[in-house]
DNA sequence: CGAGTGACAGGAC
DNA sequence: TGTCCTGCCACTC
């Protein structure tokens, strides 16, 4: 089990309406310093199918910027079908954050 | 194998 | 959650 894979299984491990955070993945791999790590796993995504990444955020709650899923508002989009609520442009860390307890 | 790079986090101000 | 600076890990050239 690389940390590749580890970061794809927590990560495909997030459930519906529930995000999580680079430096939450991080942890829950063993490294909190792992953020970077994380987001270039999910850069790669090998398959975007099984690895929801857009239910991983900065620790803001929202997305770097215009890049996969088709736009930063695509991703919007997608968290809210799976029931995240979003305050203004961000998610809603306090309701929709996911501590890996709830699964 | 060294240097550069990246979808970040955390602390300080 | 504003900005600036630093640290860390894995991957690519």
């Amino acid at each position: 089990m690389n940390t590749f894979e580890k970061i794809y299984s927590i990560v495909s491990m997030i459930p519906p309406g529930k995000v999580a955070t680079y430096g939450q993945v991080a942890f829950m791999v063993g490294n909190p310093r792992l953020s970077r790590v994380v987001g270039y796993a999910l850069h790669r995504n090998p398959s975007p199918e099984t690895i929801p990444c857009f239910r991983v955020v900065n620790r803001f709650g929202e997305c770097s910027g215009s890049f996969a899923f088709g736009g930063e508002d695509a991703q919007r989009v997608l968290l809210e079908e799976d029931g995240v609520s979003f305050i203004g442009n961000r998610v809603d860390m306090k309701k929709c954050q996911w501590t890996g307890e709830m699964i």
